[in-house]
DNA sequence: GCCATTTATTAATCTACATTAAGTGACTGA
DNA sequence: TCAGTCACTTAATGTAGATTAATAAATGGC
């Protein structure tokens, strides 16, 4: 299957697999193509897969009443993408999930992953970290959100991300820092007074 | 050991667990209590434990550099707190965690936790599912600290958390909306504009 | 039971960032 | 090839919430 090395070399470095372990992993994914701007989770739906990118961009947002998108996550190869809520818990998405380019990806419904634990217990502790590292990053960006402003929490981005700052519109940072296009635009002209 | 039943109880609302296993358990945690306003964790140090709150109320927040607190998340009987990416990686906390009354506790190491998983694996599922759905509450914590205004995440935090409404003094609910008590009042006073 | 500190209120002023709008250049597709 | 959208810039004005300060009320240590 195109992409499962990526997610070999991305599960092995949190721990071993046995040539057979990777052989029965194979049989829990399945393989998908994304073209640009192309959905895979709206709103309202559930989201019954988890994404682990191969390559190409994707990103989650949430659609405020005013009609206004904020990111919660953008995800590049080797990163995984859900809305955890509605992954884990079977609720209808709040979040809306879509490619930013054209992207491959390897996907687990919730139910393969619980039998994937049954059946290779220490892909469970794979799981754990993943999570685990999924909310620090989710904790440190609130922490940034309250203790920065925009120009400072747009130079850790970059710091973060720097492959992300080409490689994505201006309209999609913002999005993701909080701000309007307008405002990040002044940032980066160092016109921010 | 005082306040380990509700451990259990909590335990057993994801998993079924055998008296021996319980027996087990009970050898993973040590007991400690808190006066209200003693540090569990300060920043630079190493979060060695997690902690189970049995009665009291604790808070991890982040000081900026200008001496403002920021606080992350409360707990209260039946919570776990830590500084997750201290408590996971060993690093320096950039946290604080403190008492807000008098708390009673159960702790347990990461080297303590990584054991527990190997003995009785039924447990990595039930820090998984913790950890879940922490992921989810920051994530649902961000997101409405970036599309609501602070009078709306207010109103969400009543409805969430009502009884820490009532307990917690208003400094420190102002901190964890991201506002200044000044503002809290406003809006309480619905002065808001 | 009293003084010192902390916690909450109210009002005036200030600021980080939003909103609106108008203009430019680049890409896209029939 | 040219219209139409898209991505970005710049400037004028508006606003949610901060800051400061003064006062009142509640709390806590001795």
């Amino acid at each position: 299957m195109e992409g499962f090395n990526l997610l070999i070399t991305n599960i092995e470095k949190h721990l071993r697999l046995s040539e057979t372990e990777k052989e029965e992993l194979r049989h829990f994914f399945t393989f998908k193509k994304l073209r640009k701007r192309q959905y895979f989770l709206q709103e309202g739906d559930i989201s019954h897969y988890s994404a682990f990118v191969i390559n190409g961009c994707m990103r989650s947002y949430y659609v405020d009443i005013n009609g206004f998108e904020h990111i919660l996550q953008f995800a590049i190869e080797d990163w995984w993408i859900t809305d955890m809520m509605s992954f884990t818990k079977k609720t209808e998405a709040k979040l809306n999930i879509d490619a930013l380019e054209d992207t491959e990806m390897l996907l687990i419904t919730r139910e393969q992953q619980l039998n994937l634990f049954e059946k290779i217990p220490k892909l469970e502790k794979y799981f754990r970290i993943i999570t685990e590292n999924g909310l620090i990053s989710y904790q440190n960006r609130l922490l940034e959100s309250m203790s920065l402003h925009a120009p400072e929490r747009y130079a850790n981005f970059i710091k973060r991300y720097p492959a992300l700052n080409k490689r994505l519109p201006q309209t999609q940072i913002a999005a993701y820092l909080g701000i309007t296009p307008v405002f990040l635009s002044k940032i980066r002209n160092n016109n921010n007074q």
